[in-house]
DNA sequence: TCCGTAAGTTTACGCGCGTAAATTTTTTAT
DNA sequence: ATAAAAAATTTACGCGCGTAAACTTACGGA
């Protein structure tokens, strides 16, 4: 590397001895020009050191390689991991993601789209917010620009969306649970924001009912995301109550999951497998934390992986076809069992 | 708001009345024109939609208003939080904030401050991995770009550092601990990538040394940033040797705590200050996930805002100033003892 | 009221790169 | 070998805004 400053692209055409128009394809996309000049630019880039300026390269650009990534909350250890998984797969494609996480607020979440509508991305993936999310803006947004849908659901919305599928990974999860004990009650917010939820509730009323048991809903009050807190202040109220016609319970997500077992823990519950035991409890996601909670948590895991690489994928294919959407398509993956020790 | 559609600023001067340049000025700066002419802007915004394309904006501007935070582990809650404080003072001072994670990598620590410098940022708030963190790009780094370390110090660098008072925390933990039940022994990495870790055990060994107390260190094997694998391995370690000389663990960070906590209880031990406990754990950070676990962990809260918005003030402070660093200051916020059931 | 200064306008140029068109060179196919 | 196709070069212009200079207008204090 010779540290000879270049100031832009005119500059290290000189030096490359490449046009500069063939240097601004190559910078676009790397393999659109013949192998022969690749190589002689790679090589002039080990030597020289230059990159192209990023605002002047996408001022004027038809297209930009940029992909917005917002989830709805970035303190949330699931979709942190989740839309870095994303962000790898973009990265590899050749493109650069940007990340944005929605707090919790639909207004952030539409701010973020406004955001990055500055930035003229070739396209977003989007965790929306789902029942919160002001749907409007969001429809407006993605008539402008290709958008995808992974984790929630926005019927309809975006050029398709990639999730887990809950009818598969719920009916695993009771039938598992009613195998090996009493039939679980269903633990869940009354009004949740999250889509995913309700296909859980239905997941489980229709899992029990073909199974030939009652459901039991309990729906806990509270809005927002300390689902931890809204777990604990229902896991008291449950254990309190004693009007479970069940030892079992299944949560709709695992946060839900740690505060009820913080709550029957300080109630003085037993909870796990044992004859000891009082409570069985299980969750859904695999969440991080889950594997340090007290029983570990018995649970769900989503395929992280493969959802971030289809939604990846993907909408980088629709990109790169530049057509635009002509079916909407729905893919879902399933999830597995995580048999740990509180169910 | 008419539905004109305004291309550029040209566009807008023509339709608001006011000249192009000026309206640069305005757009880079609210308040650097007239009262009345800002009045006047931003009533002709009411009117039209318009916002400067940030590309061309930023392309040919001696500074921009970005403002980079990068931070060790955006899977971290802790560090999620924290980033979500600093940028919403970042945007109320009237900067772009970009967050990027370093995912505890060093190279990827790297990566993000070469992708920073594209972006041409008036400055960057950095969290770096410490230990591990590769010191001579970084050093590079903050000779061109101004920057400001939040959460770990690395000696020297940049413009200055904000962080918590490890020494204060400590000693008042120790302290609390000491005053309630037998002195304890302190669980870290033995060799701990955060520069925090090395400043606590530090702390740990003066306040025990102060109280005529025999320091006791438990080392746990391990390296990277799965905190509550290692807390837990080593959990398991402490609780099948017995070979502890007191009942009470301090734990350099939460996450450990976690760890540990999740040993114990699969170890059978009854944590927590009653008589029929054997063991007491106090953890330090106030970890979101602190609050639920079994029991609930006593521990130290950082002052996350106040070393929020202390940074972002500092970092734009310096850069609103223009002046180069002319003294390193570091400032230290004291922790909050918050007592929970687990000390 | 007047004047000095601060603020706005006009004019003009440049930033670094995208991109189109016409031309020349190289590669591939026959 | 030759023609056709593909790729690279040359030339030229434009994107939208920053910014400097010279000038004109508005403001505030005595």
């Amino acid at each position: 590397m010779t540290n000879k400053k270049i100031k832009n692209m005119e500059e290290f055409a000189a030096v490359s001895g490449i046009s500069r128009p063939t240097l601004s394809k190559f910078f676009n996309d790397p393999i659109s020009v013949r192998a022969s000049t690749k190589a002689r630019i790679e090589a002039a880039l080990e030597r020289y050191d230059f990159q192209p300026n990023l605002y002047a390269m996408n001022q004027n650009r038809r297209l930009t390689k940029n992909i917005g990534v917002v989830v709805p909350h970035l303190a949330d250890p699931f979709f942190a991991k989740i839309a870095h998984t994303i962000e790898d797969h973009i990265q590899a494609m050749g493109y650069r993601p940007v990340l944005l996480g929605s707090q919790g607020s639909p207004e952030v979440e539409i701010q973020n789209l406004e955001n990055l509508r500055s930035l003229k991305p070739a396209g977003i993936l989007l965790a929306p917010l789902g029942r919160a999310s002001d749907l409007d803006p969001i429809e407006a947004f993605c008539a402008e620009v290709p958008t995808l849908l992974f984790d929630a659901n926005l019927e309809g919305l975006g050029e398709g969306f990639v999730g887990s599928n809950n009818d598969q990974s719920i009916g695993l999860m009771v039938n598992y649970l009613c195998r090996t004990g009493e039939p679980p009650a269903f633990l869940e917010m009354k009004s949740p924001s999250n889509p995913n939820a309700y296909k859980r509730r239905t997941a489980y009323l229709r899992a029990m009912e073909h199974l030939g048991h009652s459901p039991y809903l309990i729906q806990a009050e509270g809005e927002g995301w300390e689902f931890e807190e809204i777990g604990f202040r229902e896991g008291l109220r449950v254990v309190r109550d004693k009007t479970l016609p069940t030892d079992t319970i299944l949560c709709s997500n695992d946060r839900l999951a740690i505060g009820l077992l913080s709550a029957a823990f300080e109630s003085g519950q037993r909870i796990g497998l044992g004859p000891e035991c009082s409570l069985r409890v299980a969750g859904h996601d695999d969440h991080p934390f889950s594997r340090y909670t007290c029983p570990s948590l018995t649970t769900i895991s989503q395929d992280y992986e493969a959802i971030a690489k289809q939604s990846a994928e993907t909408l980088l294919t629709r990109i790169e076809a530049g057509s635009p959407v002509d079916s909407r398509q729905e893919t879902l993956f399933d999830g597995r069992l995580v048999m740990r020790h509180s169910a």
